[in-house]
DNA sequence: CCAAGGCTGAGAATCGTTCTCATGACTCGC
DNA sequence: GCGAGTCATGAGAACGATTCTCAGCCTTGG
């Protein structure tokens, strides 16, 4: 099926930096990793691999307020949420039964068909206030 | 307060445009549409003026998958959510009174602060699921 | 070891959005 | 009405993230 799909050094290089932490990062960040690691990968590929594997649910992506693309690999891959810390990136995952439901049966109630939610908590999480306090 | 505000030409026609449609627009569309109208407003000015309206929570925003924003006045101002027509734009408010102390439950016992939440649904409108079909 | 075709990376190109700055429009006091 | 002081506007440049191009490289199957 997807038997196309080559492994490269640059693809387990940027899986391996994913797999290395527990932070929701941005392309460039992970390019700058991967640089600084010796890993050097392009950051067109580095793009490339990443879309890959959002593609096949293997990474979780998510949206800045400004609209910058996030990319974590998750310890499942059912669907589930995050509670992020916006200034780290430090990912929780949680779940929302309830939530879960509620979407559909609204959307339903609406006339709307195909149902996706986007359900994403945003916080500071408890080492960054530490770290802001200090400093501030 | 704000007195420093001024009423403009360009600023009124960007609240009528907005005012005139149900639906989440971008600042390139409502820009687009404005010409059509015959009130030609530069970019830069649609983009500025949406700005200030969201800030002042006068215009909700949101961000479609590939990172655009999407703009809307909506009916009222106290917080909310929507669930969106990803094809057209249509949307409905809605409220998820027990989503929001999840929201907050769920923050708090994971130590995070200044917790914050994205919640949108979307899905595809009756009328456009029904032009879908005629042309599919 | 080879051919075939996916993969890579530097740089160009897009795209949405913001910034710059010279010019225009308001406001307020006179 | 008039001018100073400000805020607003818009064309175009600048930006930052992401995607595209394409020639050369590398993995894979045999
Ligand atoms: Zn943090
Ligand atoms: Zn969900
Ligand atoms: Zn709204
Ligand atoms: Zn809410």
């Amino acid at each position: 099926m997807n038997q196309q799909l080559r492994m490269t050094k640059q693809r387990a290089a940027v899986a391996g930096a994913l797999d290395a932490t527990d932070e929701f990062r941005s392309a460039q960040q992970l390019h700058e990793l991967l640089r600084d690691r010796g890993d050097a990968v392009g950051l067109a590929t580095v793009y490339r691999t990443l879309q890959a594997l959002a593609a096949g649910g293997e990474v979780d992506v998510l949206r800045t307020d400004d609209g910058e693309a996030l990319y974590r690999r998750c310890a499942r891959t059912e669907h589930h949420h995050h509670l992020v810390c916006r200034s780290c990136g430090h990912a929780v995952e949680i779940d929302g039964p309830t939530v879960e439901s509620w979407a559909v049966r609204v959307g339903a109630s609406q006339g709307f068909s195909d149902i996706e939610h986007t359900i994403e908590l945003w916080g500071t999480c408890a080492d960054c206030r530490a770290a802001a306090a200090h400093s501030g």
